[in-house]
DNA sequence: GTCACTGCAAACGTTTTGCAGCCAT
DNA sequence: ATGGCTGCAAAACGTTTGCAGTGAC
């Protein structure tokens, strides 16, 4: 691989990336840069989003609507909230041991997505007041 | 909802779905399926997967290339094969135990997927004979 | 006869790529 | 000054949709 050189732009999708909580999409991420750096082009964003996920500063999520996207930080997982749509984080534990759960199987287990499904605390809480 | 109809392209879709035991894309399954039926469309095929995986008889599972189809039989996983990209069944222990792993978490977890990512059994094989 | 379904083609939204010029090293 | 990077535009990709005609009930 060539060696990388500092771009603005690239500092500037790490940068939004690391301030955000919430799990933008290239375009999300683009549109909000843009106010910083109005010449910004979206491939841009998505050029640089691929070359930080090589580099592992960033991880992609698999999404039926889009590609989203997180800084990979210690290991956490997410949950896509089914009412408002909202990827928010979540922890576990024992993550470890999520790889060593497949049995009887002959090839070689390395690594694992995992994504949850339900509720986000707000959404919740709002269902729970509805109800009460 | 309305009432379904059992159409010659919709049986052929389930059938071949069933068949494989590989995790074909809608357009591999339409490839093969245009052999038999040759006026088949692509759009059918899309639009039979999205009515079966709405009647709960085919699940869709996301990956980078495109949208992979499998029937919905009891339980189980997939790893996705690093070396030849062959998505393969996994069984799991205690697959109930998953969701109840998140902790400290405000929302409500209701259902989850995962993916495994390591070696297929075969290449798992392969590279163990170039190793030894 | 009704209306769910089909094939076709065109449209859609997301992501990638080719290119000429630019800027960090 | 090299060559990795940019913006732009066009293309490519997987997937969906509108439509007129067809076929299951």
């Amino acid at each position: 691989m060539a060696t990388l050189r500092n771009s603005r732009q690239r500092t500037a999708v790490l940068e939004e990336l690391s301030s955000r909580c919430d799990h933008p999409t290239a375009e999300q991420l683009y549109l909000q840069l843009k106010k910083k750096l109005p010449s910004l082009s979206l491939a841009t964003v998505y050029r640089n989003l691929r070359i930080l996920q090589q580099e592992g500063k960033v991880v992609a999520i698999l999404s039926s609507d889009a590609e989203h996207f997180d800084i990979s930080k210690e290991q956490h997982y997410h949950l896509t909230c089914r009412k408002c749509g909202k990827i928010v984080d979540v922890q576990i534990e024992n993550s470890d041991w999520i790889n060593s759960l497949v049995c009887g199987f002959g090839g070689k287990v390395e690594d694992h997505s995992l994504m949850f499904y339900g509720l986000c605390p707000q959404c919740c809480k709002k269902d729970g007041e509805k109800a009460g």
